[in-house]
DNA sequence: GAGCTTTTTTAACCTCATCTAAATTATACA
DNA sequence: TGTATAATTTAGATGAGGTTAAAAAAGCTC
């Protein structure tokens, strides 16, 4: 199963120090393109800042890093006026995501690790994992359709789901995913039952701040806009 | 299970950039002790331009960074005499190995990986496997006992093989452990058929330049001193 | 033990990816 | 439309880990 995601994914070189090398698609360049995907999902075109404080690094060294980036044809780049990936650039994002969801299905299903801590360890394993390996994954996983907090394996498949923010009150819902892959996070999510496959019942909506009145195996919550954000939901079929 | 290999091992930040820290046992770092380790099992006290040579950089970078080691307190250098491993040092590579044998396990086991793959990509994972995690995939494979190349998992382990270099002629063996993990290595040694299993008839030696007769299922082959170096035997029970 | 060779170390410099501080450019509002 | 504020970029450093070239120490050989 040779797939459709194929820009030239460096896979550093194994076994000696100092793998960096110039205007390569290295590691930190790879972080930088998942994160820039990740919020553009979020937020469409994506400003230099966001970049900055998503990738947890000062404006400056993300405003040479953009620079950086369009050089490489990964973002369009106007100056002040933020960025927007490149069909290579989502190409590369799409790539990375599928090797950063099927090692999280690796870690939980055959390692054991709890779902809430496979992101972050996925985040530095998909740089040494090849396409082709990623295959082999796959395979030994019986290809699986989505990573353990419910994003599909393939990111180009639409799961027509929607978040749980724009639900409207009195429905019944099957939780889809979860977008927001921070430890704390999902915990939270976790001590509410709202993992992916349960089921929600919107009880009702305030009409300020967002809150949401949700009943999950019989337990009656309430959740704000924050967290309702990044939960999605579906229709149960 | 919490294993006696107990160094504070350096799990790099992961989800951003430029992990690099002043003074910690990064990457580079553990690579390095992983080396020279190997080197002084095979050769002793290490000199500067072995770690150079095996580490794939210069005599002057080497020097540097054993400067550093020495200062970590990870190896006793006296200038111009080469370095040892301190108490610390083979307690953190003796950690580093296990992490090592466990991921390529995990892959020629789980993924499907073939044996001479899994060196080179284990030598980039090991990094990001904290010894816990380490304990988790080792219960998931079913506490191996050694490395698909035939390596201790434990690394104090002592299996009681030799060299088929150091074998006399006349007798017959079982190959233990392979310990050069290049990729051409273990084709080549694949093409023998002298796996770690494999049964080894030696038939003869010649007095000069080292050459040894073997057969191996059924097959006879000549191999040189270079090639029976790392090729460890024992008598079959 | 003098002089050549080899090994190791030091010196000076490079790239990558960060930082802070200062300078620009955009935006928003009076 | 001018000005305050916010966002972005540039300038100049830093640390890690390389490099090459030159200097220094050790080891041999006669």
């Amino acid at each position: 199963m040779r797939s459709r995601y194929d820009i030239q994914l460096r896979v550093p070189e194994v076994c000696r120090p100092s793998a960096m090398r110039e205007g390569q698609i290295n590691e930190t360049i790879q972080e930088y393109i998942e994160g820039i995907y990740r919020l553009q999902q979020e937020v469409g075109r994506v400003a230099t800042n966001e970049v900055a404080q998503y990738m947890g690094v000062s404006p400056a060294s993300a405003s040479i890093m953009l620079k950086r980036l369009a050089e490489m044809n990964l973002v369009e780049h106007t100056p002040y006026r933020g960025i927007l990936l490149t069909d290579e650039g989502t190409q590369l994002a799409h790539q990375l995501l599928r090797i950063h969801r099927l090692t999280e299905r690796l870690l939980t299903d055959i390692i054991g690790l709890p779902w809430n801590d496979v992101h972050d360890f996925a985040c530095k394993l998909e740089h040494y994992i090849a396409p082709e390996i990623a295959d082999k994954i796959a395979e030994a996983l019986g290809f699986p359709a989505t990573c353990p907090h419910g994003n599909p394996i393939d990111p180009t498949f639409d799961d027509g789901s929607w978040r749980l923010s724009d639900a409207v009150a009195g429905t019944d819902l099957l939780v889809i995913k979860i977008t927001d892959e921070r430890r704390e996070f999902l915990e939270y999510i976790e001590s509410l039952g709202l993992v992916p496959g349960a089921q929600v019942e919107v009880v009702s909506r305030t009409p300020f701040d967002g809150l949401i009145q949700i009943n999950v195996d019989g337990k009656q919550h309430t959740i704000g806009p924050e967290v309702a954000r990044y939960v999605w939901v579906k229709e149960p079929s």
